[in-house]
This record gives C-alpha cells, sequence and structure tokens, in this order.
DNA sequence: AGCTCTTATGAATCATTGA
DNA sequence: GTCAATGATTCATAAGAGC
C-alpha cells in the first residue's frame, strides 16, 4: 500500500493528474502499425531498437548486413509522423563481428539523411556498471550511441528542465570574482559587473553535455530493460513540454512509455512481441486502478 | 634547474635510459615524408590529424567535403608502414556545419575499410573539461572518438599495463600523491605510476573499459596540444612493449612523441609547420643535454 | 606537507554583420 | 544570393600562490 503513504504526504489533489494522459499501445510489427498512425503528431521518438543479430527469439535476429534496408521503411514512417518541430533519438551500438565494429550504424545514418533526417547530433551514454567480462583483443564496451535526428533545424529544446547542479566552486568563485572574470567580462561586456556574473548569481545549476553517465538497470525483473528509465526520462524533459506526445515503436518492456507518464506526457507504445506488450497492458492498468483508488481517497478526504 | 634537485633525490641511476630510445622527426607533407619510412616498420600509429576546417593558419584548413579524399593516401601509406602486429589509433570529430553534424568521419571509415583497414573498435575520451558555451539547440561537446584501426586480427595489446585501481582508498591514495613523488617516480621507472605505487596499491586493480576520461591539457605554453600527455601514453602502454617504434605523422606539438620517449619507445614524427617542428627539436635536444649532464652527475657520485 | 584560494583557458558554436 | 569575419556565451580542471 506505499500509494496510501504518498497520498497522505500530498494533501493538495489538485496538483495531481487525473487520467490528464494516455498511453496508446500496439502490438504489431512497427513498419505496419505506424502507417495508422496521423502525421506530424508526434513531439519525441525515443527508442532502441533490436541491435543486429540480438534477440533472436523476439525479432528474428536481423542480420547486420540487412540491418539498413529493415529499418529504412521504419525510420521513413517515424519521418511522417514526426511534428517538424520534434525530435527522434536512436539509441543503437554496432555490435562486434569476426573481430570488426559493424559498419551498419554508420551506413543507416547515411541513409536516414537521405530520407531528409538531420543528423544533429551524437549524445554518448556512458554505462557506468557496463557487462563485465574479458578478452583478449578488447576491452568492456562502455557506451553506447544516442543518436539525435531531426526533421527541421527548428526543433524544440528545453535545456532548463535537465540542468544540473554546480559544482561547489559557483559559490566561492561568486563571493570573490577572479580578477580574470572580471576582465573577461568587462573586455566584452564592458561595463562593470556585465550580465554573464549576474546570471551565474543565484545559479546553482548548470547546463549538461552531449556525455550522459547512467548505470544500466541492475534490479532484474525477469525481462531486461533496454535502457534506464532515466535515459527516455532525461531525452523527454529535453525535448518535450507536459501533455506533448511521446512515442516508442519498439517498446520492450515499456521503459519510455512508463517515463513519459511519470512526466505527465502522452505516449504511444508499439511492440512486436504478445508477452512483453501484455506485461505493459497489465501495468498501465495497475496505474490505472490506483489513479481509481486515489479518487475515492480525494472523496474521502473531501468529507472530513 | 629542476632536474638537479630530481636528482638529488635519485640517485639510483641505473634505472635511467641513456639515449636508449632515438625520436626521429621530419618536417614536411605527411603523405610524402611517409613514403620514405620502411614498410611493416611500426607497431603503433597514434595521432590526431588536423580536424575539417580546423587549424587554419598551420594546415591550411581542409574543408569538411574534401577531407576524405585528402586523408585516404596518408592512411594508405600508414597501412603500408604499419607492422602486421601494429595498431593504428585515429584521434577525430566531425565539427557541426549549418546545424548538423558532418558525416566525413564515418565516410573515412567506411573508405578506409575498402583500403584493407579493420576497424577493429572506437573508443570514446570523454573530456571532462570541454569547452563553455551555450547554444539553443545544442549542449557542450564533451567527447571525442578515439577510433583504432588494425591491419590483422592478431594485433598486439597489453592490457596489463593499463589496469587502473579499484575502489575508493585507491583513488584518494592516488588522488594526494605529492607531485614530487609522481616526478621522482615517473624519472626513475618510465612507465607512468611505477613500482611504489603499485606497492601501495596491491592487487586492487581493474581492466579499463572502451570510455577514457581525461581533462584536455591546461595551462599550456602558448601552444596547445591536441591531446593530453596521458591520452598517447595510455594507447602506447596498450599498444607497444619497451624499444617498440610509436609514429605520429601530425606531430604537432610533440605530445605523442614526448610520451613515447618517457616510456621508452622509439618514436618517428612528421610535422608540416616550421614552426611547431623546430620547437620539437629544440625540446628533444634539450632532453639530450639533460641526459648529458645526468652523464656527469652519475660520474661524480661514483667518485665520492 | 597538505590544505584552500586564485588564476587561466580549452580542436566550440551560433547569430549577426559586412564584403 | 554566398561566404568570411566577429562577438557573445561559459564550466571543469590544473597549476600556482598563500597559509
Amino acid at each position: 500500500m506505499t500509494h496510501f503513504k504518498i497520498l497522505n504526504k500530498e494533501p493538495n489533489w489538485d496538483n495531481i493528474p487525473f487520467m490528464e494522459v494516455k498511453s496508446d499501445i500496439f502490438c504489431g510489427d512497427a513498419a505496419e502499425i505506424l502507417q495508422t498512425i496521423e502525421g506530424n503528431s508526434v513531439d519525441l521518438i525515443i527508442t532502441s531498437p533490436p541491435y543486429a543479430d540480438q534477440r533472436k527469439d523476439t525479432y528474428g535476429g536481423i542480420p547486420a548486413n540487412k540491418y539498413v534496408e529493415w529499418f529504412l521503411p521504419i525510420s521513413r514512417e517515424l519521418l511522417r509522423v514526426l511534428k517538424p518541430t520534434g525530435t527522434f533519438v536512436l539509441n543503437i551500438k554496432e555490435r562486434v563481428i569476426n573481430g570488426e565494429r559493424s559498419t551498419y550504424v554508420m551506413e543507416l545514418i547515411l541513409e536516414m539523411r537521405k530520407q531528409g533526417w538531420l543528423w544533429t547530433e551524437e549524445f554518448i551514454w556512458h554505462k557506468k556498471n557496463c557487462y563485465p567480462g574479458k578478452w583478449p583483443n578488447r576491452f568492456r564496451d562502455a557506451w553506447e550511441r544516442l543518436l539525435q535526428f531531426n526533421k527541421t533545424r527548428q526543433f524544440n529544446m528545453y535545456q532548463e528542465a535537465v540542468m544540473v547542479p554546480m559544482g561547489d566552486w559557483a559559490k566561492t568563485r561568486l563571493k570573490n570574482l577572479s580578477k580574470t572574470d572580471r576582465i573577461r567580462d568587462n573586455s566584452k561586456v564592458g561595463s562593470g559587473f556585465g550580465k554573464n556574473i549576474s546570471n551565474w548569481l543565484g545559479r546553482a545549476m548548470a547546463y549538461p553535455t552531449n556525455v550522459l553517465h547512467l548505470a544500466t538497470e541492475c534490479g532484474n525483473k525477469n525481462h531486461s530493460a533496454a535502457f534506464p528509465l532515466e535515459l527516455p526520462s532525461w531525452f523527454i524533459k529535453l525535448f518535450t513540454e507536459e501533455y506533448d506526445t511521446v512515442m516508442d515503436p519498439f517498446m520492450g518492456s515499456g521503459t519510455t512509455i512508463f517515463a513519459a507518464e511519470k512526466l505527465k506526457r502522452n505516449s504511444i507504445g508499439i511492440e512486436i512481441s504478445e508477452d512483453y506488450y501484455q506485461r505493459v497492458e497489465k501495468e498501465i492498468r495497475v496505474k490505472e486502478l490506483y489513479l481509481f483508488e486515489k479518487e475515492d481517497d480525494y472523496a474521502a478526504v473531501s468529507n472530513k
């Protein structure tokens, strides 16, 4: 009954969303289901598609040399459903084949650009607790690509939503502004304590970089999530506002969908595996039940 | 006279190399000079060529759309001079052009594979102190690629040489090492953190991953190094043994050459800028002088 | 010696202006 | 219309100074 605790601590019910966002999930092939989705309707697509030759049981194991031609019809549909201001974040990493890194990711980027995608940025997900192991000619692989694609150069980005706490230096530095800071500032702004430094005042937060340090999910719930909840959460905060629509065409265990719900974004999920689909649907229903219970609690509270 | 201090503290001269390794440096165009180098003679090539449109003053700033065709003749020669067991580490990062990441690095990888290179691995250099800045649609760029290419699948790799301390105790111990301790240790063993410290650390060592966390060089003397000394040092230790040959066809300020000297590897450097070349040559001569002085000191000590 | 405090700056990127 | 030059923005790190 964890939620009762939460309820007791959070008596201001007005702020709690009640069925405000919805999660539409579909079971089926991504390329086909996508055709039923309205164009220019999605604010953020974030997904971790099956990597080549992996998860054979689920996706039939796309061979590395067929990967690009398999993905291109999907990325074409994604381009269609995405809003002009939207963003597509693709989590992917090439696997090692015969001692070499495979090149399908690079080929995919080049082909997607031909489709009209802009390859705006490549974030690095540094996996702090990557899989252990030892090989004679290779170290542990501790990073994955997070490729950012856009439809236009004018996409939405809400940088303030993902600012991180600043280091301790800020406090001391602001107390005693160094000579260099003054000089630099004066030379550029030319007016004593310029704009820059006043921006620093009272600021405890800094903008992040394009390197994300996240651990992989370690809680084993029988099914492994492609990425930790923080990963889609970070991009959802960065590229969408509340009540925007987030899509994951390879939903898997539903990490993206649950991150969206938590952040009050509508979401669309597609999953080909009946098993995964059922599990996510069940979890969504549990959440709905929780919300209904909360409605009862709300009535009880207002009766007091 | 800093080195006299070091000498006084370090009377055991036997461990110090005396002109054991040589550094051959050339001033000229890399593609041309390379043709004079013997085939199958180099154990490790590590370099940071000018990035597209970068370093215009030195290299004329190769445009992004000409980059691949500019580099391919060089990489062909590098393939020739590298030993079959050798490794080529290429430090590079694509720049942003018109809001998009440029694709020349990916195209280069694809073309180099056609030349016969194996694209074995991609290390990430996480630049902890990356360039500041703020833009409406982009975060600070905090990483660069370190592409590993090989001639054959049977390349030399000495993983034990780059093992890292494990656990918090080791970290704080390392952090608290005084400067003189580090210098003394380096000068004696010539291989990063040597005997003394590894004794303190005991057996608590782990293999690293393919993500390197290094700051860019700070407090430099007028000329900027492409990468910090630790970067070539790490790869030199990983891919070569003492008295092997290390090459940097874009020597720049000579970071790779000095790292090789310090680790007792022979080195070959090529640099097109007369200015950079002179500076490196001068520094090499200073080191030779230092070694001669040391010989005198040795005589003095043994007379006691 | 071991702290804290001070100082300097780095393969950057975007919007704007001027040729 | 293109293209080159300029100004504005800004944080983590290390070396050095001071106690």
